[in-house]
DNA sequence: AACGTAGTACTACATTTGGAGTGGTGTCAA
DNA sequence: TTGACACCACTCCAAATGTAGTACTACGTT
C-alpha cells in the first residue's frame, strides 16, 4: 500500500469524477489511473479493493462539497433577514450546481451505499453532521425561521438541484430561481 | 425481436428490480434473465441492446410508481382542507417507500440518464406530465394552496423519500411524520 | 385427423471485453 | 547503499454479448 498523499488525493478526486461520468460500476482501479493520468496499476497500489475505494470516496466528496471558510465567512455579513437568506439560498444553489460531478458522484454513492454497509456508515455520519451545522449555524446567524425550516430548505433545494442536474429541462432557469425564493420564504412561515 | 407481451412486461419489471439491487451498469441481459428466472439469452432477444432496455424500463418504471385508479377515487373523498392534505401526503410517501425498488430504480435511472439521451427524453416527458398532473388535480380538489405548493412539496418529498431509501438512520420515522406534516403545513402558505 | 408453418422458447457456444493483481525494473532521495 | 515509490508488462479471470441451432407449441389448412 502506497502512502504518497498528495497522489493518493489525486486519485480520489479523479474517482470522483469518474462516478459522475461513469457511475459507481464504473468506478474502477483502471478507470481511476486513466482519469489521474497515472499508469494503469497505480490505484491498485493505493486501495485495498474496491470498497476501500468508496469508503475514502466518501470521506472525501462532502469536504469538496462544503463551502470554504471564505464564504462560510461571508454568509454572516451583512443584515440577516428573509431576503438575506433567500441570497444565500441562491448562491448555495449555484455553488453545488457548478461542482456538477461532486453532486452527482455523491448521489452515485449514496445508491451504492444501499449495498455497501461500510459506506453508508461513512455518508451518514458525514450528512447527520452536515444537518447538525446548518441547523447550529442557522441558530447562531440570526436568521428567521427556526430548525424546521432549515431541514425543509435543506429536503427542498437538494431535490431541485436533483432535478437540475439530471433532468435539467423540468424546470427553467427562471423556475427554478423562483421556487428557490418560494421555498425559502414558505420555509420560514412557522 | 420477439414479440410476447407478457413476457416482455416480465423482463422489464425484472430490469426494475435488478436497477435497484445492482446498479445501472449492473442492469445486463444476463442479470435479468436470472431474475425473470428465463433461460440466458432471453432477453437478448427482447431488446435490441441496453439502450433499449434502459429506454423501456424508463416508460414502464412511471406507471407504477403512480397511483391506481381506486387510490385517486379515494384521494377526492371527504373534507378538502389542510389536515386532509397532510394524510394524503403520508400516504403518498409511504405507497412510494413500500415499492422501495421501483424509487430506486428511477434514481438510477435519472443519473443514467445524464448519459443517454433518448432516456433523458423519456423521463423528462413522463415527470413533467406527472408534475402538469399534480399541479391540475390539485386544482380541481378544492385543496388549499396554490401551483407553486404543490411544486414545493414535490420537491420536499421527494428528497425525503431518498433520505429514507438510501440512509434510514438520518431521519427517524417519527422526524419524517412530522416533516412530512411541516412541509404540508409551510408550503400552503402563500 | 394429419400436416405444415410461424413464432417463440431454450441451449450452447464463440468471441469480445475489461479489469484485477503482481512481479520486475527503474529512479530518486535520505 | 537502501528503501520507497513510480512505471510497465504480463497473466489470469470473470462476465457479457450476440447468434446459431434445436425443440416446442399453437394454429390454420387440407
Amino acid at each position: 500500500m502506497r502512502r504518497n498523499p498528495e497522489r493518493r488525493q489525486a486519485l480520489i478526486d479523479a474517482a470522483i469524477e469518474v462516478l459522475a461520468k461513469e457511475g459507481a460500476r464504473g468506478l474502477t482501479f483502471r478507470a481511476v489511473d486513466a482519469e489521474a493520468a497515472v499508469p494503469p496499476g497505480t490505484a491498485s497500489n493505493y486501495f485495498a479493493n474496491r470498497d476501500d475505494l468508496f469508503t475514502q470516496v466518501g470521506g472525501r466528496i462532502y469536504e469538496r462539497l462544503l463551502p470554504d471558510e471564505a464564504t462560510i465567512a461571508r454568509s454572516r455579513e451583512g443584515v440577516q433577514d428573509e431576503t438575506r437568506y433567500a441570497e444565500l439560498m441562491h448562491e448555495l444553489v449555484d455553488r453545488v450546481s457548478a461542482f456538477n460531478s461532486g453532486y452527482l458522484a455523491l448521489l452515485e454513492l449514496r445508491l451504492e451505499s444501499t449495498r455497501r454497509p461500510e459506506l453508508r456508515a461513512v455518508l451518514t455520519k458525514r450528512i447527520r453532521e452536515d444537518i447538525d451545522a446548518n441547523v447550529g449555524h442557522h441558530a447562531a446567524s440570526g436568521l428567521p425561521g427556526d430548525s424546521t425550516s432549515v431541514v425543509l430548505l435543506y429536503l427542498a433545494l437538494n431535490w431541485l438541484i436533483v432535478e437540475r442536474l439530471t433532468l435539467p429541462d423540468i424546470f427553467t432557469e427562471q423556475e427554478v430561481h423562483e421556487l428557490v425564493d418560494a421555498a425559502v420564504r414558505r420555509s420560514l412561515n412557522a
